[in-house]
DNA sequence: GTCTATATGGTGATAGAC
DNA sequence: GTCTATCACCATATAGAC
């Protein structure tokens, strides 16, 4: 793996466990470069930043096309946001935007087209705008929670509930 | 109004704009205080996130208790997290939790007794757990996205998407 | 490409006069 | 209670050797 990834990586391992994209000194150090070494790869906070949030928006897509040829979206969508092993991508995500002061312009663009179009996949299945912005908003939601630490119904129950709304019946 | 209210007063604002709270010589200059002004009354950063957020609280508390008595829980926090007029005393408190570092034990504490006790004021009205849930959850996902900044379905349309799964029926 | 060393600025916090 | 002055620290970022 070459150092970039690694930096990466790391620091998207940080950025989850803390609740917060840590100094770039502690994440060169977790990564086993100098600080140097990370300013080579990532010549700003932001840059760093927007490295993440490019890894986790391209895993997500991946998860999620994948969930479209099973058709199974929407649980995918909150396994992604809820399930204590699949939700660290989105969560890095999101983590990179409460980041103050060093969020670009252009990650606010990728990541709100990305919002758009996963939205649009859930959309797709459910048959139902306001369904659909719902559950990626409920998805949201259960990051947020998960930072704080508060404590969740199980994935089924949410499920459950959903389905007399997401029917295309 | 006391310098102590008016510090609280703006850093909420400053907050609400920002997204995060600024240094506190931004929030001291901007009230009209000195830094040292500011820090006789919180002694800390952690103590002025801590007032921002139990100010915020104790408003929150406040119009749900008065929801209760009009009935409608659910519109109400909604509205809380969604319209423009009303969403800015949720988001300066979970502004006060992406603050990473300064975030008391305390402050988390009481945060979570607040969501719990919003949460079973919501259930007391739909009659379900789960649905209160995710009606508490949804309307973290929507201050989450007010601070991304993105579009969002209109209130009246998200209650009645919500209707068939919140009667007691 | 990676390192060491350093510049520079800003931040939270303290001390003490008024 | 409020101010000015100052502190020590830590952050991002740069320069230049290897």
């Amino acid at each position: 793996m070459s150092n970039r990834e690694r930096i990466l990586q790391t620091a998207r391992r940080l950025a989850i466990e803390a609740g917060s994209v840590p100094s770039l000194g502690a994440v060169a150090t977790a990564s086993g470069v100098s600080k140097g070494g990370l300013m080579h790869h990532f010549r700003s906070r932001a840059a760093l930043l927007d490295g993440i949030a490019a890894q986790a928006i391209e895993a997500m897509d991946e998860a999620l096309a994948a969930a479209v040829e099973r058709g199974n979206v929407t649980e995918t969508w909150l396994r992604l946001s809820m399930s204590r092993e699949d939700a660290d991508l989105y969560r890095a995500l999101l983590v990179s935007f409460t980041d103050s002061g060093s969020t670009t312009e252009a990650l606010l663009r990728r990541s709100a087209e990305a919002t758009q179009r996963w939205e649009r996949l859930i959309a797709d299945e459910v048959g139902d705008p306001v369904a659909a912005a719902a559950i990626r908003l409920l998805g949201d939601g259960i990051v947020m929670n998960s930072v704080t630490g508060d404590r969740l119904p199980p994935l089924e129950s949410v499920l459950e509930w959903l389905k007399p709304r997401t029917g295309r019946n």
